[in-house]
This record gives C-alpha cells, sequence and structure tokens, in this order.
DNA sequence: GATGAATGAGGCTTCATTCAT
DNA sequence: CATGAATGAAGCCTCATTCAT
C-alpha cells in the first residue's frame, strides 16, 4: 500500500513539475528572462511560491530546464523528420527541413532559445549544449558524406550549416507575418545551399553549368 | 568670442559622450544588459549620474548607441579589407574573412551583438538592422554575381551567408582560448562554405570530382 | 485546520495593513504628500519595503486609502453628531457644529483634506468625492426644508454651506494655537451663517429686525 | 548717458523678471508646484538657468512671486467690478460676482490658489495671506453694515463668505465643460446666500415668509 | 509537504542648484 | 552679466528568495 502511495505520489511530482516546467516555457517565451518573473510561473501554474521552490533550486534553474525541454522537443522533431529517409543526402536536408519548419512553427520557444546565447552563467551554457549536439550531428554525418575535409574543416563547415539554419528561420520569424511565405520553400533553399556548401550537391546539376 | 567658447564646449560635450559610451561598451560587452548597471557605467566613465542622463534619455538608449557604434566599426572593418580587392568573388571572400576576423578580435563586442537579439525593443531593432544591412548587402552583390537565384531565394542565401559567419565566429569565441587555433583558417573555410552555398564556386574544382 | 490558519492570517493582514495606513495617515498630515515618502512610512509603520507594496500598489494608492478613511471618520462623526437630533433644522445644525469640530480636533488629518485638492489625478478626485457626499447631503436635506430654491440653485447653496464649513475651520485651525478660542463658539456662528443663508432660520428673531 | 543705458537696463531687467513670472505661472497653473521644473520654465521664458536664479532665489521663490501676481490680479477686477457701485450692499454683492467670476474664468490661476493651501512654508503663507486680505475686506465691510456682530463674529462671518465663493467656485470648475452653466447665474446664488447668512438681507422678501 | 507573506538590497531616474567659461 | 553643463542626493519601486504556519 505504501509502495501505492508513494508511486502516486511521485506521479504527482511529476505533474507539479511540469505544470511549472510549461509555465516556465510560455512566459519565457512570451516575456524573456527577466520580464518572466518567479510570482508569474507560480500564478500561471496554479500553485505557489514554496512548491516552486521545492522543485526548481533557483529561477535559472527553470530556465536551464526549460531550454533542455526545448532541445529535446527540437530532436525529436529532427529525429522524426529524418526517420522516414534513407539516403544520406536526403537525409541531411530532411533535417534542415525539419529544423526549419519546427523553429517556425515554434516561434515562441525559438525565441528562448536565441536569448539563451545572452544570459550568461548555466543558461549560456545550456543552450550552447544544445547548438553543440547539433553541429556534432552534423560533423559525423559530414566524416561519412565529405571525406574530403578534415576534422577541424568538418566541424567549422557544420557549425556554418547550423548557423545558416538559425539565421535563415529568425530571419523568416522577425518578418511580420503577413509577410511571411510558406516556411517549406525557405527551409529548401537553405538545405540546397548547405548541401552545396558543403560540396555535397552539384551546383550544375541545377544552375551553375548552364549559365 | 562666444563661438570659440561653444566650440570648445562642443568639443567638450563629444568626448563626455563618448566617454560614456566607451565606459558602456565595456561593461555591457563583458557583464550583459541586466547586470551592467547605470551607476557602474558613471563610475568607469569618471563622471556623476546626472551627467549620464544629460547625453542618453535611457540605459536603453545608451545601449543602441553602443549598438550602433559597434555595428558602425564592424561596418568600416569590412569596408576596409574588401577594398583591396577587385574581383567580386574575392571582394565578397574577403568580406568574410574581415567579419570572422573582426568578431573574433572583439570577442566581447562582438557579445553585445548576439545579446541584443533577445532584448526586445528598440534594442532588438537597432541588431537587426545591423545585421539586415549586411544581408542586404550580400543579395546585392548576388544580384549581378548569381542571377540564377530569384528575388526571394537572394535574400534567403544571404541570410544563410550572414548565419553562418555569425555562429561560426560565435563557436570560435566560445572555445577556451587555449584550444582557439588561428581564425584565418576558419575563416577560409566558412567563405569556401559560403560561396559554394551559393554556387560561386565549383567544388570540383577543389574536390568534388576527385571523389 | 487549514481554516483557522487562513482566519489568523487574514487578521494579521488587516492589522498590518491598518499599521501601514496610520503611518501613512500620520505622516501626511504632518509633512504632505510630497514630503512624505514611502521609507518614511514604512520605517513609522515598523514593516518593509517590500510588504508596503503588498498592501498598496502605489505611493498614491495609499494617499487615496488615506484619504478615504479620513473621509469615513468624518463621515461618522457627523452621523453620530446628528443622531441625537430630531428637528430638521436642528439636525443640520448640528452637522455643522460637527464638522467644524472634527476639522478642529484633527487638525493634521483636515490638512490632508486641503492638500487632496492639488494633487490631481485619482488623489484629487477622491477629494472630491468626499466633498461632494456632503454637499449632496445638504442639498437633499434642503429638497425638503427649502422647496423655493430649484435643483441647481440648491446644489449651488448646499455648495456654500460646505465651503464656509471648510474655510472657517481651516482659518482657525491656521491660527497660533494660543489665539485659538472654543470651537464651539465658531461653530455657532457659521451654523447660523449657513442656515440664513439658505433662509432656514429668520435673520429678525436674533438681531435683525431688533436692530 | 550712464542714467540713459541703466534706464534701459532696468526696464530690459523687469521685462527678463516678467518673461520668467509669465512662465512659471502658466506652467505652474497647468502642471502644478512639483511637476513644473525650473528647466520648464527657463524654456517657457526662452532664458537660460542662470538667468532664472538671477532673479529668483530659487523654485520657491517663483512660486510666491506667482501667487502674489495671481492675488493681485484678482484684487484688480474685484476692485474694478466693485467700482460701479455705490449702494454698500451692492458693493458686496458685487464684489461677489466678480470673484466668482474671475475664478471661472481663470480657472488655471485659481488652480494655483488652491494648491498653494498644500506646499507649506512660505508659499502657504502667501496664499493664507491673499485669502486673508479678502476676509479682512469683508469684515471691515461689515462693520459698517451688520453692526449686530462683535469683532469675532465678523471675522467668522467674513470667513464664512469667503469660503462659499472660493468652494462654489471651485465646484463649477470641476464640472465638465458641457454641464457647466453660466456662471453668472450661480454668482447671483452666492451672492445672495451670503448676503442672507450675514444678515442683510431679509429672506421674507424674496421667498421665506410667502412660504 | 504546501503555502504565501515578508524581506530588503539595489535598480533606474529626476531635478534644484552651482559655477566655470 | 549670461550661459547651460555638471552634480549627486534621494525618490519610487521590483523581485528572487526565505521561513513561520
Amino acid at each position: 500500500m505504501s509502495y501505492q502511495q508513494s508511486e502516486k505520489m511521485a506521479e504527482r511530482k511529476q505533474a507539479r513539475r511540469r505544470r511549472f516546467l510549461d509555465a516556465a516555457i510560455a512566459l519565457f517565451a512570451r516575456l524573456g528572462y527577466h520580464a518572466a518573473t518567479v510570482p508569474m510561473i507560480v500564478r500561471e501554474a496554479e500553485s505557489s511560491t514554496g512548491a516552486f521552490y521545492l522543485y526548481f533550486r533557483n529561477k535559472e534553474d527553470v530556465y536551464v530546464a526549460a531550454l533542455q525541454e526545448i532541445g529535446a522537443r527540437l530532436s525529436g522533431a529532427l529525429n522524426h523528420g529524418i526517420a522516414s529517409e534513407s539516403r544520406p543526402e536526403a537525409r541531411m536536408a530532411a533535417a534542415v527541413r525539419c529544423f526549419v519548419a519546427w523553429l517556425a512553427e515554434n516561434a515562441p520557444e525559438a525565441h528562448i532559445l536565441m536569448e539563451a546565447a545572452a544570459l550568461g552563467g548555466r543558461m549560456e551554457e545550456a543552450r550552447r549544449a544544445i547548438i553543440e549536439s547539433h553541429v556534432r550531428s552534423v560533423a559525423v554525418a559530414l566524416e561519412q558524406m565529405a571525406p574530403w575535409f578534415d576534422a577541424q574543416e568538418r566541424v567549422a563547415v557544420a557549425r556554418c550549416w547550423v548557423g545558416s539554419v538559425l539565421e535563415a528561420a529568425q530571419g523568416w520569424i522577425a518578418l511580420p507575418s503577413t509577410e511571411r511565405r510558406d516556411s517549406a520553400a525557405l527551409a529548401a533553399v537553405v538545405a540546397d545551399f548547405n548541401l552545396r556548401g558543403a560540396g555535397l550537391k552539384d551546383p550544375g546539376t541545377t544552375r551553375w553549368r548552364g549559365n
């Protein structure tokens, strides 16, 4: 019986924690780290200040947790999007498309991802970890597909790859919603850019030679 | 006589304003917008609170001014670096190299440039204006050099271009200084990546065909 | 159990709020709105800045609350003083006497009542509401007792009535305390003045004709 | 020659002082003592901070000067309005009418007159002096016309008289301008109220007896 | 475990007044 | 005489965090 109770307890704890986390994500996304206050998060989560500090050491702590959650969601979307493709180039192109699409569809969360770059300490670190994980994924893929790069170049190219995706998506988000076109078209351009940039796609077949 | 006086005055005013601006840039770079306080800036500039508000309406106001100053310095470096080249591709490659080099050499200022992305209001706007001006420059160059892109693609490609440069530089800065290699080597990889990505460089000549 | 707790809490909260309010009244009365500072109120209430802003949104907010409290006290005194009289004229005379007496005995609070006239915004409004309520009371009474006035005249007369009371009391308060005589004598003169002014008392019976 | 110069000088000084004073009156009237700043007054007067402190010892000083100027204007209006009447009662009624009319037509200046009641120190004193001078005028008039009052009663009645005028005018000013009727009608009611209140008008002749 | 009242350091900003030019 | 840049004390208010209940 005590087992059942503690199980229930653990469930509840997790549910409560999740409520805080969701509230925090929503508020950080909408208002940013400094403007979103702990009392706000508490109210949004319909709980109490005391409870908040039971689940998180401090405000920075929720922010990091929120960031990691967002990173996980993004990774999930990427993996899901890649799964249907089998050819390496196709998988990479799919990854770019998913990345752009996810950022475009989750603009608020994307905002957290950008803001974190300037918050210093563990928060900046957590963001870098997310970005680095994607950079590493790209670099690993390039190891097979673009063996003409040495290790250093591979990382540099991978970083360019990720940077172009981030900035393209951010630019798209920054447009007034009336001017935003289909994000899929943007994603295609970005994917082509990166594949060509990494030397994985012959420009001639598309436009270069014909010119 | 009053002319001379007012001239001297004007000089002094400019000097004082610059002292505030320099102090602000240094502090915002080191601590970020929120952690750098007006009293700190005042102390660093060896002046008084009142004087500060004589030259800037707001804390936000200095930040925007700092951002614009940084944007101007960066543009200056770019223009200076491009001047010696005449071939379009060479000019673009030089621009990338200068951009990366400047960010690498001015890491603190680069930090301000990144942070501003998440500060909202006029600050975010000022940052976007700087980034957009570079995106536009690239897009204009592409109009001549890569006529196979339509207008929309051009902007998207230009944004990828700028994004890859920013992220590459940021990644380099984030490295512990012991692991940082020559930033020029990085710049070369980034430049190649972007030229190929825009279809301005045949990958075959370097590695593609050989594969 | 939680019920008892929250009940105790509610009591404490009310007590604390009252401490702030009393401190505020004392300080606003002594120093005026601008010279009385929030830190002073906090110190006088032996509490903390944060607590203050837990109970009041603003400095303006406490001021309005203080004003309303004073208005309530004054009304209470008036109602209590009127209760013992039954004849309409006697009731009105009693009201005047109570009003004057209260202002005379509560000079500091009276000062708040006067100051508020020039503080703008919600504060001025709150003052007007208090004054208007008395003007309306007088006007209503006149409806029965002085039917020869039309509605507009009634309000004008009521306002004169209230104005004369306020100014008389203020003048009395402004006297150096050594020169102040019995405020009851003043009140009697004021009451007579107003009754005659409203045509509710034949001057002849007292002095006019006989003279 | 030096005489002429110094005469010109003196004129200029006076003109300059007046410019400051007018600017101050306009701003104190519109914004109140605390919200109107010295720099504002300087700008409005198209002069310099230094010059300001050449003509006034401090901010309080201009305020007092402004107050006295307003008092003088009001007195001027009163005297002018009274001049055409010869019968004592008629003169007093005319005074009331002028007083109300002037306050109604010079609402902003009237605001200064009210605000000063709460500013403490020399400012409050200056206001009292103005009010007292009117109270005394009324009291002196009553000495002849209403000999049935003793000295103390006379002052009290005079103060009621002035208070009723002030409050009536203030109430009229506070009305939204769409609801304001003819201020002359108001003035007539107020004048009657005061004359009756002082026993200078038999209510019977108008309404009392007939009722 | 849960609650939410309380804390208080410290941020941004204003403005009367002075004084070097 | 005139100017207006400079000063700096002091005000109002926010919010992360703690702890008694």
